[in-house]
DNA sequence: TCAATAATTTAGAATTATTTTAATGAAAAA
DNA sequence: TTTTTCATTAAAATAATTCTAAATTATTGA
């Protein structure tokens, strides 16, 4: 029998990581914490990680899964990455590394370590800084 | 005066050039492809062109903008490039160059000639190929 | 040259992703 | 607790793009 306690069984204090970057730990928060982050590197959009909160029967409605990943990317904890035009996808790895973007399927897949060397930078126009470097690898079945 | 022909003076032939790539010269491609190719290189979404050629007065409407650019695009007379997500930018420069993106402005700007190197790149998982590498570099206001 | 055919353009409606608004509810501070 | 501040939500609003079906224009072949 489960116990009375709302304690799922994450393995990770999403509270305790709420505080540390000053978000309340709402119950939105932690659940939308512990899908994200609980298992390993993931690459998601919004409407997608609504449709998963809601059949792990969390009640949270699209508008706060936007605001929380925004907050989330916002607080590092998240990255936000573009690659096609028309949607965003949220990162959970946040450490620097590039991506394979399968144009056939949408499906985003990390590049291993640093499989992607980039040589050489130009540096920025005028009063600018580069803010970050994002290599993009598109591929798509072979035509072979 | 002018002269009663419709020759506004382009200095390329725009109906060959569609011809060569099995669009219809039409009074609405015609005048996009000298928009876009007349001058060097450009980046320009779909609505900004529309606007550009409204007020150059020629009678468009904005789902032959975005039916044209795509048709380009697939004629290799253009490049989509995405930077940020919510609105497609087109490049007219097609030959292989990366980019920086000023997230601040939007501004788009070739980077120029190899400034940028991409040594040693994985390989593409199973049944796929690299069909094109994207470098992004984006920039900001400097903090100092 | 001219009708017949096929391709193109268009206004407006529809779609998709996302943001805003204004009201209600929950967490932190007092 | 009570108050104050922040978060959530449904619903409407917005933005970029695509679709639809009708009207127009380009090309082809007599």
């Amino acid at each position: 029998m489960k116990s009375a306690h709302q304690d799922v069984g994450n393995q990770f204090d999403s509270t305790a990581l709420l505080r540390s970057v000053n978000l309340r730990p709402t119950r939105q928060r932690k659940a939308l914490a512990e899908l994200l982050l609980r298992h390993g590197d993931r690459h998601i959009t919004a409407e997608l990680l609504h449709e998963e909160a809601l059949r792990a029967g969390v009640k949270i409605s699209l508008a706060t899964v936007y605001n929380t990943l925004h907050q989330f990317v916002d607080a590092g904890l998240l990255r936000e990455l573009v690659v096609d035009s028309g949607r965003a996808y949220f990162d959970t790895n946040t450490s620097h590394h590039h991506h394979f973007f399968d144009e056939d399927t949408g499906a985003l897949m990390d590049i291993p370590g640093d499989a992607v060397a980039v040589g050489s930078l130009p540096h920025a126009p005028n009063g600018r800084q580069i803010s970050r470097v994002d290599v993009i690898v598109r591929v798509r079945k072979d035509d072979a």
